[in-house]
DNA sequence: CACTTGTGGATTTTT
DNA sequence: TCCACAAGTG
């Protein structure tokens, strides 16, 4: 039997006729257009496989760039499956964050900037806290006020230049104004800041990576030689800096982007109307240039949806057909009409976050797994009130992002000690943990310290090392400082032929970290400090989990690692717990079930992009990435009231909270498709009147020039839909202007709703007992309180009970056994 | 040098 | 409200 022919039909089994082309495209530039849910990672999975098994391609020329680690462990074990583990080991698949860390770590010894500055292979990754601290000390160096250049805001200026490919010294040269000029000094001596360091930062990664290869022609020949099939996912997300790079490996050259040659082919995939990250500079012209950029590209649109049901579908068209700037696209649906979208108006997030809790509950009594819903919000302290009520009802959840766990600081601090050993010129990690635990040694003496290491151009460690010529450093502290850098001495000899493990938990004894915060634990019986030894215990799993897997278990490649990994990349499907996350997150998942928070004006779409037409179409574009992540059910919810923290107002009753205005994403659906809730006319009316939200002039300006990144793909199959003529816009078509005038509130209880679907529990007020503020409460663990609020609506109330010895408790009557006394 | 108190500032999304 | 950092005290 032939074997190839085996796997070559394997490799398109079950393909529509787009993603058969996609698959065994040849040689070339190809434009993948790829909606949601239409089996893209399919696609590119079973390319790389045809390359190989088919076209016979080695492995080590090929390139593939995915959005996040996970996704690309995801592919390899996927072409892995198709193939067998042994074609796919020298396969290069990455972010391009982690690809160039990992290029530059064998070629960045071959770059120099113009003023003479370098960096060696064991160069660091700044974080961004790490970026803005030192951003932070060449403000102050230069004597700036920090109120007039805050720091943040500096480094993401920087952050921006960067991935636009700008370098410090194009920069200079381009700075016009005042502000501009003073940007340019702070931007060259950071960058001169990091070269001192042996540090780069993110953004580095990619710009100094282009630099090199732009200012060595061996090196980008090399590269071009060895990356003859490249691959680009999320292409929609792709900034300049990414793009030249691209362009740079394919064509091989610096300036003129051709590919010509036979065996040689470069796939970008991507769907506009899933552009996030314009923050991070991604720019979705790109892609809308990317034919005039290779005129003789191939473009295949990949329209068939098989993931979502028709009415999702709907939904999600609906929405994003309130956007100009975009492409015209449908998505055809392979799946029946499914259930309508459930929306739901709750009193205020505690309400809400009650429903949602309440829907899983009867989700999970209809059988349905856990790990099959997720849900989105738009901004990470959403989080909050959600996971308090899931803790109450006991639904295991799995929280992505928020506080990473890499910024954690006992984590950072065990990583300073890492860094400081791989890379002695990290004055940042030292400067972190020189003095932790306490050392003795204070501000003062480390102020002459790094003086002296300045004078005598040395790195702060070696300053350690021969203090005693610094004679104004306290006698106490010049002994400490000595030790210290004695130890990290030691520890460097120790990394040389050590695992990572074996090292780390080495540290953590020998500089006593461990033991003080064991101390520390002991006494004070904190359960933060309980929490860090944990972390601390889980950073040891880590890299102990490291060594079994990773290819090699040096301590560059773990700092690497970690360095670069986000908390997306560490979803494990562990057990069985719902998933929360940002929307931002979700792109490229995809659930049965989807919930949808907090659906206001505001928060979603956020308040810092009413007042630019731009912006607010890229919210628009993370409402349509939230709404096709499902497959089956959608549900979609919003507060009345949502709890403002911080500064508004002091009014009455211990919290304040604002009223909210349904989202106008909401009133974008055809409200056929809803059941629940729908917007009304009277709020619509009410806010108009206090926003610019309809008045045209604004509303115009800005989209009509929407341009391609370079020369115009007039003759192109793409287009975008000149201004005022999109087909007929929905927005303010009120599908149903003669509903009820007050907002119909649907019920989670049974017969509230017309849904199809049963609904096997039955939460009524049984079982306890109904209370009022005012009365008096026996509770078996809290004695006698006083019920002073009642949080959330009949059937699903919360009571906070103020208790003679316990104070102010938040209570669910369902669970926490409350008597009432008269 | 370490610990305490006070003030001021901040809140989108993340590789 | 809460947290981070600065100035003040032991």
């Amino acid at each position: 039997m032939n074997q190839s022919l085996e796997t070559g039909k394997n490799l398109l089994a079950r393909l529509n006729k787009e993603q058969i082309e996609a698959v065994t495209q040849g040689s070339g530039p190809s434009l993948i257009i790829a909606g949601a849910g239409s089996g893209k990672t399919t696609v590119l999975t079973r390319r790389i496989a045809y390359l190989l098994s088919e076209l016979n391609q080695d492995p080590y020329s090929i390139l593939a760039v995915t959005f996040t680690n996970k996704a690309a462990a995801e592919m390899k074990q996927r072409v892995q499956i198709l193939l067998g583990e042994g074609r796919t080991r020298s396969l290069t698949i990455g972010t391009f964050h982690s690809i160039c860390a990992r290029l530059l770590r064998q070629e960045i010894e071959l770059y120099k900037t113009q003023e003479g500055w370098h960096w060696s292979r064991n160069f660091v990754i700044y974080d961004e806290t790490d970026s803005v601290n030192v951003v932070k000390s060449e403000i102050a160096k230069l004597n700036l006020d920090e109120k007039v250049y805050p720091a943040r805001q500096i480094k993401h200026s920087i952050s921006s230049l960067k991935n636009d490919g700008i370098t410090h010294s194009l920069f200079t040269n381009e700075a016009k104004t005042h502000r501009e000029s003073r940007l340019a000094q702070i931007y060259v001596n950071y960058q001169n800041a990091l070269a001192n360091n042996n540090a780069l930062d993110f953004d580095d990664l990619i710009l100094i990576f282009n630099e090199l290869l732009r200012s060595n022609p061996f090196v980008l020949q090399r590269e071009h030689e060895r990356f003859r099939h490249i691959l680009v996912d999320e292409f929609q997300d792709t900034n300049k800096a990414q793009y030249d790079l691209i362009r740079m490996l394919a064509s091989g050259s610096v300036i003129e982007h051709k590919i010509g040659e036979q065996e040689r082919s470069l796939m970008v995939v991507g769907d506009v109307d899933q552009s996030i990250y314009s923050w991070r500079k991604a720019d979705f012209r790109i892609i809308l240039g990317f034919q005039s950029d290779f005129p003789n590209s191939k473009l295949i649109k990949l329209e068939e949806n098989y993931r979502s049901t028709s009415t999702i579908l709907e939904v999600a068209n609906s929405i994003i057909a309130n956007n100009t700037e975009r492409l015209e696209k449908v998505l055809r649906c392979n799946r029946g009409e499914g259930a309508k979208v459930q929306a739901y108006e709750a009193s205020d997030e505690i309400d809400e976050a009650y429903y949602v809790a309440e829907e899983i509950k009867r989700l999970q009594a209809r059988g349905k797994v856990l790990s099959e819903i997720v849900i989105l919000y738009r901004t990470n302290s959403q989080s909050r009130a959600i996971e308090e009520i899931l803790i109450r009802n006991n639904i295991p959840y799995t929280l992505v992002g928020s506080t990473r766990f890499y910024e954690r600081q006992e984590i950072k601090d065990t990583l300073a000690y890492l860094k400081l050993i791989y890379n002695d010129k990290d004055s940042q990690a030292f400067l972190r943990i020189v003095n932790v635990p306490r050392r003795g040694i204070g501000k003062t003496s480390l102020e002459r310290l790094y003086e002296y290491a300045i004078e005598n151009d040395i790195s702060l460690v070696q300053a350690c090392l021969q203090c005693e010529d610094a004679a104004n450093i306290p006698n106490k502290a010049r002994q400490s400082l000595k030790e210290f850098a004695l130890l990290v001495k030691r520890w460097q000899a120790i990394a040389a032929t050590s695992p990572v493990s074996e090292l780390l938990s080495l540290v953590l004894q020998e500089s006593k970290y461990l033991d003080n915060l064991q101390e520390e634990a002991r006494s004070t019986k904190d359960e933060i400090i309980l929490g860090r030894i944990e972390n601390i215990q889980e950073l040891m799993a880590v890299a102990a989990e490291f060594e079994a897997i990773a290819d090699e278990s040096t301590l560059d490649a773990f700092l690497t690692r970690i360095s670069l990994v986000s908390d997306l990349d560490s979803i494990k499907a562990e057990g069985d717990a719902i998933t929360l996350m940002t929307l931002h997150s979700a792109k490229g998942l995809e659930f049965a079930i989807v919930f949808l928070m907090g659906l206001e004006e505001g928060l979603f779409p956020h308040i810092r992009s009413l007042d630019s037409p731009t912006a607010l179409e890229e919210e628009r574009r993370l409402m349509y990435v939230g709404v096709t992540r499902a497959a089956d059910l959608l549900y979609m919810t919003l507060a009345r009231r949502r709890m403002i923290p911080g500064r508004f107002g002091s009014s009455g009753g211990g919290f304040t909270s604002n009223f909210t205005i349904p989202s106008r994403f909401l009133k974008e659906i055809d409200s056929k498709l809803l059941i629940g809730f729908y917007p009304q006319a009277d709020v619509e009316t009410r806010y108009t009147s206090e926003s610019q939200s309809s008045s045209k002039p604004e509303f115009n300006s800005g989209l009509a020039k929407i341009m391609p990144y370079s020369k115009p793909a007039d003759k192109s199959n793409l287009r975008v839909f000149p201004y005022g003529q999109q087909p007929s816009s929905n927005t303010n078509n009120y599908p149903n202007s003669n509903t009820p005038k007050r907002a119909m509130r649907m019920s989670s209880l049974p017969g509230g709703g017309n849904t199809n679907q049963n609904s096997a529990d039955n939460v009524t007020n049984e079982g306890y007992e109904l209370l009022k503020v005012g009365d008096l409460v026996q509770h078996n663990k809290f004695g006698i309180g006083e019920v002073v609020q009642v949080i959330g609506d009949k059937g699903k109330e919360l009571y906070n009970v103020n208790f003679k010895d316990a104070g102010k408790r938040l209570l669910d009557p369902r669970f926490a056994k409350l008597t009432k006394l008269s």
